[in-house]
DNA sequence: TGCTGGTTGCCATGGCAACATTCC
DNA sequence: GGAATGTTGCCATGGCAACCAGCA
């Protein structure tokens, strides 16, 4: 079926040619590649903010991307514990300028004290570059990486992130405290992202209100990051949380 | 296949004997009947308790029950945008002790100002008696319905609950303000009351901390909860949220 | 051979829209 | 006939455990 076949049909059923537009202009079917989903619903979320377009949420969405690309296949790719929902069986065109915005494929949380060969016995951290924050940054770091599109379990050490990381920190915080910290970190950013595409100010404020609470302290304090409470606190409220 | 012969299939298996049999003593398959999963997964929560013993996951739970009671189907009962998963093809036997702890079949959020037929002009409320706290008022409630295994949609307008509501709102607050507090504070107690099952203090305290802090009033103050205070900030906070 | 860690199957849950029924 | 509302299909997501491959 021609790309004007289907959009004429999804125009009929649901008056979203221009997103079928977008869909058939930066992506194509690839056998053996995949999309997180989570990354692509990001990138249409941008699509229909610059159309001012109300966004559809991430099931109807999900229907639209399977209408478009038949065979579409679901896998949980990831490390253990942290595998995500991809598309599979699609990539992004190389003519796509959003090609410059895919982070690693192994954007996964990644914190291993196994391998130890830069800055001897400090703590290697793949600072899970946000998939949906394209900071200058997290863009060039990827880019290096494009063409890989397997399951590799790429890592890489910000310079940043290991002055971050490799010391200063209270004896009875834990990897996993760290890591534990870094996914719900992970999670509330997505979240923040979002809301903030959606112009949902009091929601924002809420999340924001709602993560920085876990960590016993005021929000009103949070521009003390720097001041090295924080991390501790909220190991201790979360210890014991399942 | 005899009950006994599913206990050795699972005490092969999982060695939880003892859960099955509770499953068998307590449920029956039944054609056309059901029960809510959160409400039966409540139970045996409840069950693990009694015994000391690791509960399992609900999604393991699900595995077990449709081990123990071949054929169980899904269903999603409930109010149009408030329906819950159920287990179809189950009751609870009528010599079970836990026939009494059965909420209403329409034990959802029930909010209606069509039906004006008791206390002229007040609102009709079914206070969605909460599936999992079974207070003597809520238990005896339930006593009066516990044959009526369809779906109709009985209502139930407690005395003190018509107390509650039929006055002192500010103005501005609309039955929709009342809907979603009342399913906000729902879910709230349904994560409370199983955290303390669990014994999961640090979590028990998180939850209280954030479900509040939704009102935009400090955990310390929640002892004003009468003072007319909490519900118009928690509305304000959560106008515009999606 | 046993550990580690990615993948997948089978559960769970929820939103939205289409469908079906019931009730003005 | 149209409005209201319960039900279901088709998406989404996640946890846990089984499986399996690579590796010490």
């Amino acid at each position: 079926m021609s790309s004007d076949q289907l959009i004429e049909r999804w125009c009929k059923d649901h008056a979203t040619p221009t997103t079928v537009q977008w869909l058939v202009d930066n992506f194509e079917p690839a056998e053996g590649s995949s999309i997180r989903r989570s990354i692509l619903y990001n990138f249409y979320l941008e699509h229909c903010l610059g159309l001012k377009v109300e966004a559809l949420n991430p099931a109807s969405f999900g229907k639209l991307i399977h209408s478009v690309f038949l065979g579409l296949k679901t896998r949980r790719l990831g490390t253990r514990g942290n595998s995500k929902y991809h598309y599979y069986g699609i990539q992004v065109k190389s003519s796509s300028p959003l090609i410059k915005q895919i982070p690693f494929d192994s954007d996964l949380l990644l914190l291993s004290n196994t391998h130890q060969d830069f800055d001897n016995q400090s703590i290697h951290l793949n600072m899970s570059p946000n998939e949906h924050i394209f900071s200058p940054i997290s863009t060039s770091m990827n880019n290096s990486n494009n063409n890989n599109n397997n399951n590799s379990s790429n890592e890489f050490l910000s310079p940043n992130d290991s002055l971050l990381l490799s010391n200063e920190l209270p004896s009875d915080i834990t990897i996993n405290d760290i890591k534990d910290f870094q996914k719900a970190h992970d999670d509330y950013s997505t979240k923040l992202y979002q809301s903030l595409l959606k112009f949902q100010y009091d929601h924002t404020e809420k999340l924001i209100q709602q993560f920085w609470s876990l960590t016993n302290i005021h929000f009103s304090q949070t521009n003390d990051l720097t001041n090295n409470g924080i991390l501790p606190s909220f190991f201790e409220a979360n210890k014991k949380t399942c």
